[in-house]
DNA sequence: ACGCTATCCGAAACCGCTTTCGGTTGTCAA
DNA sequence: TTGACAACCGAAAGCGGTTTCGGATAGCGT
């Protein structure tokens, strides 16, 4: 493969220093603020630097620094190929803190046939990033197991069952959801079903946790029928809900992992005809804007994924900044969901018109 | 700043190279499928390799080399932070592409105060890419222009107004709208209202000439009140449905320049009591998962995202693998949108069930 | 046995930047 | 004046690979 000649345009430092007439050594030392090159010096050097258009290759930089100031995020493996959108402001979030602290953020996705460790493993023995951040954590992650062996710094949004070691950022799932039953019970209802997502993920046990706690302190009993596992996309919310409809005892409320699963079930509700928010109610987690949009708005607990994602962004340069110090703390930081009222949820059997409480405020 | 010291387990060539007894050129000649090393040895080094584990540096390779195999991708800024479920999707299909392909993603955001070019500009100088894939382009498009000058592979996704001279993927906005005006005035609609997005967006200015050019064609007439620019979130779809909705003579469809702003329109039309499907038809544009979820199921356009960005990956690595060519061509591909029907377009005033034609199929 | 090619591999020069180390200056007190 | 000490800067050795160039070895015909 034949080499890539530069053209002879690009401003090396080599370029720079002979024009200034000074060493390579000295330009970046003076580009770098060294104490021991005269202000005089610098000021011509950064003089120069600009207006030559000069700018160090990073690559060189990495190589002389052995320093890689990338952190890796490896995209979830999806049926259908559908990045959720909580994902998607994440890595927003993650994207603009990252442009602010001068890292780069390099993302990958796990082509069919490979697995998401092996992927990361390339990574990093690539030297390609240095640092990560996992999503979407599961009860028991073979990532995170594989990141704590593997000594680059890295944060995980979302917990797992054994987190004490590493860092995470994680929303308090499931006091979010004894928040949740807590309302509906204080509205009235005392029977409510549970949408639950892939129990796998850590973030869906929590919250069944918090379901499972609430009603049990309530008093609220779970009839059989009444939870469902496993929900993961809009048509295994339809069925459910078509299970739960069939029951003799209907439920007056159902709480729903996600958002998305509690607009599925909106949707089938409102194809079996009836009348959601005051039939029954139904509350969702995620705070995605489509939950405005819908009819009725959705009552949901909100979480704000885009600072987040800055956060966690802003959590994984601090560590690799401060690695070199010894035995340093790991920042573990739990924040709550908020709740957000619309029209989705009210107190049971209560014939209002859902049209005036609509989701868009 | 001290050199971060490497720790004595990291297997370089030369540790590689020592070994196996043999040079670090012969190693990295094995290694790279160079002719003129024998079979044999060709073997013991790979056989070395993997069970030390040897993984090159790919910042060393790239300063070697002087190649980047690295994509850029920079986040459009939007209000509020969010990132469209398109985009997310394309994300994905960029993403894919390239870990087959070997090439690595870098996706930044643009912090407040900056602009895109400048942030692409920086990416490029400091050798950080090598590559570069624009998205959601407009009609004069400020990063193409600097593009066009950089000397770098890029590919767009959707065109500018001037689009002759460089590589493009993009869906046939235009006819996509010809044929949604088709359907409606085959179905009986001569009365078709338009809700469009901001006209600076290239794709949102095809979609409206394919509704002025077909509605002409078909001699529908589009009364004053009809049109509507720049809506681009649900907020404003609704407030103007509720104009549309005042006119003396309603239309009895709306074409939506995207799925949000159709399930905002479909939204707004519940909420004053229309039966969407009967009394009003709504066609979107995207095919977005969350159109199937509501209710009705929302009848739009559909565009296959992920392959879009599958493909837009291809094609701007085989652009690169063949920058060195003359006059190389560029690949400008223009694909299909496909009509996906669901409830939410019908006849005009045919009083239908619309849940039987719920979204899940 | 001898020269002549192929074949295969080693030596060494990069790639562009950082950082250590030591050598010049200039300044100031003795 | 001279010696000591700062203050500055240059020289050079990396960082971990790639690639050119040429030398050694082996195989071959005569």
């Amino acid at each position: 493969m034949p080499r890539v000649r530069k053209q002879n345009e690009t401003m090396s430092i080599a370029r720079l220093a002979k024009h200034l007439g000074l060493s390579e050594g000295t330009v970046s030392r003076a580009l770098n603020n060294y104490p021991d090159i005269a202000e005089k010096t610098v000021a011509r050097v950064r003089k120069a630097a600009d207006e030559l258009g000069y700018r160090p290759s990073t690559t060189a930089r990495r190589l002389a620094r052995g320093v890689v100031e990338t952190i890796g995020f490896v995209l979830p493996a999806r049926d259908g190929h559908q990045i959720d959108p909580f994902l998607a402001e994440i890595l927003d979030g993650l994207a603009t803190e990252l442009a602010l602290s001068d890292w780069d953020l390099l993302v990958s996705a796990v082509p069919d046939g490979h697995d998401e460790v092996e992927v990361m493993d390339r990574l990093i023995q690539s030297g390609k990033v240095g640092g990560f951040v996992v999503a979407r954590t599961k009860r028991h992650d073979p990532r995170i197991d594989f990141l704590r062996t593997s000594h680059i710094p890295f944060v995980a949004q979302g917990r797992t069952e054994n987190c004490d070691d590493y860092a995470w950022l994680d929303i308090d799932n499931e006091k979010a959801f004894v928040d949740a039953v807590n309302y509906l019970v204080g509205l009235g209802h005392r029977k409510i079903a549970y949408l639950g997502g892939d129990p796998e993920l850590n973030y869906a046990w929590q919250r069944r946790a918090g379901y499972l706690a609430a009603t049990k302190a309530k008093g609220c009993d779970i009839a059989p029928g009444y939870m469902h596992d496993g929900i993961t996309n809009e048509l295994a919310a339809r069925e459910a809900v078509l299970e739960i409809l069939k029951l003799p005892d209907h439920p007056t409320a159902i709480l729903c992992v996600t958002d998305a699963v509690a607009i599925g079930a909106i949707h089938a509700l409102a194809h079996a005809g009836i009348d959601v928010g005051s039939e029954m109610s139904v509350i969702g987690f995620d705070g995605l804007p489509m939950g405005e949009a819908i009819h009725p708005g959705l009552t949901t607990m909100s979480q704000a994924s885009y600072k987040i994602g800055r956060e966690v962004g802003r959590i994984v340069v601090a560590q690799a900044n401060k690695a070199n110090s010894p035995a340093s703390e790991f920042s573990q930081i739990l924040w709550e969901a908020s709740l957000t009222v619309r029209g989705s949820a009210n107190p049971p059997a209560l014939k209002l018109a859902a049209n005036a409480k609509g989701g868009i405020s």
